[in-house]
DNA sequence: GTGTTTGTTATCAA
DNA sequence: CTTGATAACAAACA
């Protein structure tokens, strides 16, 4: 499940290998990928345009033309983006084939670029979630208006974020952290890391932190983010980065996908709970 | 056949 | 307005 760490690394590696690409073709396999354009139109608007940057803004991944259009690319939870090229296949991210297939395209490939340099860019999703949007200056502002402040930004001060906690004091903290239009970019695996590192359990309610626990809850933000992203994130089933490795940070996940093995500080049975609709992981120990 | 997996949005209830 | 719960989307897997 792509969330920030992931998606930047992705971006990252993006970055190095498509800028100033010129996208000779772009084939639709799936239709509802490139909602609401029809893929026809989808199609022709991007012949000839070429990739003049790349940027990630919470877990989307954006790609800026020359004609100052843009593309949108979401992975929701099974995106991956492979790039190739011929005779040397690159992965960038995302997940393997659950058959173990390599080859490309495959039957959850939904979208294809073709580039004029005879490279290619694979979208495939394996459960359709995820979406590639073509939109222009004006609609990006509008799609990602929405978005709350990025944690690694500069403008993510000790003092927003306790503004932003003070704001919704009866919330959990789990809720408040997965809440894209306050923080954006953290999801599922990174806020039960958060919490764990803190010494906090997901579900408690904001009004209840000291100071001190909001101040630390902003600084391990921060540091299991940033670690994450050294690490190309995490392979908890089948993320995988450049060349295909997996990223990393599963190695360092403390409390993610550990249900009733014992916590590492204390060796407590990791406990498992439903929350918010989400699975959460937690120490009853360690976190209060 | 059932429950679980999760990013995001929509909808309903209190 | 806030919040919480649930479903929807979709497909694979145990």
């Amino acid at each position: 499940m792509p969330e920030l760490p992931e998606v930047e690394t992705i971006t990252r590696e993006l970055k190095k290998v498509l800028i100033l690409k010129t996208i000779q073709q772009v084939k639709i396999k799936n239709s509802k990928t490139v909602h609401p354009l029809k893929p026809r139109s989808f199609s022709l608007k991007l012949q000839n345009k070429s990739i003049t940057d790349i940027k990630r803004r919470a877990k989307i991944i954006i790609f800026k033309l020359n004609n100052d259009d843009y593309i949108l690319i979401h992975l929701k939870m099974t995106g991956q983006l492979i790039y190739s090229i011929p005779n040397n296949l690159l992965i960038t991210g995302g997940h393997p084939q659950p058959d173990g297939e390599v080859n490309l395209p495959n039957k959850f490939t939904r979208l294809i670029f073709y580039f004029t340099d005879n490279s290619i860019l694979y979208f495939n999703d394996m459960r359709k979630f995820g979406w590639v949007r073509l939109v222009t200056k004006e609609d990006l502002d509008n799609s990602l208006k929405k978005l709350g402040i990025e944690p690694l930004s500069k403008e993510f001060t000790f003092n927003k974020f306790k503004e932003i906690i003070k704001k919704y004091p009866k919330r959990s903290l789990k809720k408040l952290l997965l809440d894209q239009t306050q923080i954006a970019g953290l999801g599922n695996i990174y806020v039960d890391e958060i919490c764990f590192l803190t010494g906090l359990r997901p579900d408690r309610k904001t009004y209840t932190l000291t100071e001190t626990q909001i101040k630390k809850l902003y600084q391990n933000i921060i540091k299991i983010l940033k670690l994450a992203i050294k690490h190309k994130g995490t392979s908890s089933k089948n993320y995988v980065t450049t060349s295909g490795q997996p990223g990393n940070f599963v190695h360092f996940l403390k409390v993610y996908g550990r249900e009733k093995k014992p916590c590492l500080n204390c060796q407590t049975p990791i406990k498992k709970i439903n929350h918010i609709g989400r699975g959460t992981h937690f120490c009853s120990k360690c976190q209060k």
